[in-house]
DNA sequence: CCATTTCTGATGTACGTAAATCAAAAATTT
DNA sequence: AAATTTTTGATTTACGTACATCAGAAATGG
């Protein structure tokens, strides 16, 4: 049987109240007496059952996630992700409320996290656009030893606890090699199509992606960003406009959303142009263009997974346990037509 | 508040023993009441909370795991997963058996099956050798009640109740397109490398692969696959012979294990022959092949998540509780130099 | 050495569920 | 209608931990 409080207070020769003035560490224990309980708990190697602490403490987690409005479809899964997490709610002993902001507008991303000063609050999560004012807004919330976590974008310098998303350093570089090595060692150019520059993931992604193709494949150019706002519509004029004036485009990166209008210029354009395209975050619009040969290649980041990992930092953060980094390391999936869940 | 047992009494006007009865399919209960009590748990919502039963419980889950044994990095690397689950046992309320048995032995195999016949035991997890002898011994246990999860290798038209691996056709696939992608429009020989054909995963990885090449990339033609037992020595001898027989060699793929004799039959033949080189499975040696050039993508299925999952399916099914079958969707990883976790 | 502060023990209740017991009520059979 | 069986209610204990209270012991100060 695995051993329980009881266990220690005998090995310990103390009473259990004792023990759980230790375990709990509350005051009124001599030192003595502490390093006596510890060395028993280290002997017998008693580990806390956390769901009957849990029952016993009848503990909830008040969380806020704060997400951009937008009519793309990967903030919308968010979105729908966090909304899952919500009904999860009663089971996990969370109590999330979800916060909507427009997209890149930093004013009111800072005033939404303002207001949670004060408030009786675990966690929060937002989606960062990486501006100084939001960072200041953290590091305020931070101050304030509230737990803070940035999803799939991070903030630069700032004081937050953790981050709940890919390597986008990576994603960039891995998008690069896939498509220098399907272009074979073809010469040409490449169109970059970001959302905006002021998000820190997209920025790492052309780094990444910029970085590789200067030292690995310097037989393709790459064009000026296109910055489509993760806009469908937007995107899609972009692209075109772009297309019909550059006969040497042979490639396209999307590290943004809103491949929506990407899909359509493509179509538009079809079979005459050849062209072999990588897009970030599968969708039921890029999973089917990579199904019908539209696109090449998806790179994606799970939104549940970030969400759920999310939560769990927050709740070990605001107990003050320590966050399993190697557990909560996101993962950048690459899908082919092949291989789509 | 979240309701509890309580609330489900003073709702349907039953005591308190009544509404545990039917929650616990106890009998004792009248088929009107019975449904009074469900529907009173579908009104207000009630969920058990799991924590607080499996307390009330004390409930222990004896699996056991049978694993082949032999020194390649794979099934190495899922032996200690499955060591790791048994440190968690405590905390997940397992209590976890090893049993390990020849590679590809299947008397052994069923030996091993046949041991557990009329042993208590919560569940069976194993990997297949796919063989009649074992599908029979497998439904054997399955007649008795026993969960039976296969792992990383399925069997063919057996009554088990779950598969914990990766969609093997698929893993074939994509690295049919990866390589004849990267490949470029080149003409040439490719060379199959695998394990075993007595292994279902491999004769699938083997079927998928083929498929897509034939599809889809005409030029690039299959030699007859090599059986390296996932023995990095065998492997290393037969590559080598193989390369330097054929001259028009320009692709390899490794849908086995034993990548260590691969490795260092490529490094041999470095850097005159020209080779790009799909294999399965992170290892140390395949990460470090992949960094260096030696291989170009390496295909992964995360032995933690398999043995997780096979643990979570088999105290579900012991419990007669549905497996969510997306949440246990084992996902391919690709990994190329820059990806690397 | 007494007074005061600091520590420790003993005990009880609570969390939400499981499981058992025994008595009482209701339904069914004879 | 009595006898029997089946259902239901009431109550209790248990799981392992958290947390509170109060009394008593030990250490510390003067």
């Amino acid at each position: 049987m695995r051993p329980t409080v009881h266990d220690i207070a005998a090995a310990a020769g103390v009473s259990l109240a004792t023990v759980d003035r230790v375990l709990n560490q509350r005051p009124g224990v001599r030192l003595v007496t502490r390093e006596k309980v510890e060395e028993a708990i280290r002997q017998i190697g008693y580990i806390r059952d956390v769901a009957a602490a849990n029952l016993a403490k009848g503990r909830i987690y008040p969380l806020v996630f704060i997400v951009p409005t937008g009519d793309n479809s990967f903030m919308h899964g968010l979105r729908s992700e966090v909304h899952h997490a919500t009904l999860r709610a009663s089971i996990e002993r969370t109590d999330i409320r979800i916060v909507e902001v427009p997209a890149f507008d930093v004013p009111a991303l800072v005033a939404a996290l303002d207001a949670l000063l004060g408030r009786n609050i675990a966690g929060v999560a937002l989606v960062a656009t990486d501006a100084p004012e939001v960072r200041a807004a953290v590091d305020r919330l931070v101050s304030e030893r509230i737990p803070v976590v940035t999803l799939v974008s991070d903030l630069t310098d700032s004081t937050r606890h953790h981050y709940a998303g890919i390597d986008n350093i990576a994603a960039g570089r891995t998008a690069a090699r896939l498509l220098g090595r399907f272009l074979g060692g073809r010469d040409g150019d490449l169109t970059v199509l970001a959302g905006s520059m002021l998000v820190r993931d997209h920025r790492e992604r052309l780094q990444g992606f910029s970085a590789v193709m200067a030292e690995e494949f310097p037989k393709l150019r790459l064009l000026p960003v296109l910055e489509g706002r993760d806009d469908p519509e937007r995107t899609r004029s972009l692209v075109s406009k772009a297309l019909s004036e550059n006969r040497n485009i042979i490639g396209i990166y999307s590290l943004g959303a809103g491949n929506r209008g990407l899909i359509a210029a493509l179509k538009a354009v079809r079979p005459e142009r050849e062209l072999t395209v990588v897009v970030h975050e599968l969708t039921q619009h890029t999973r089917a263009a990579l199904l019908d040969g539209t696109i090449d290649a998806v790179l994606n980041q799970d939104a549940g997974h970030e969400v759920r990992s999310a939560i769990r930092v927050m709740k070990a953060t605001a107990d003050g346990q320590a966050v399993i980094a190697d557990q909560e390391r996101i993962r950048l999936d690459i899908f082919l037509k092949d291989n789509l869940p």
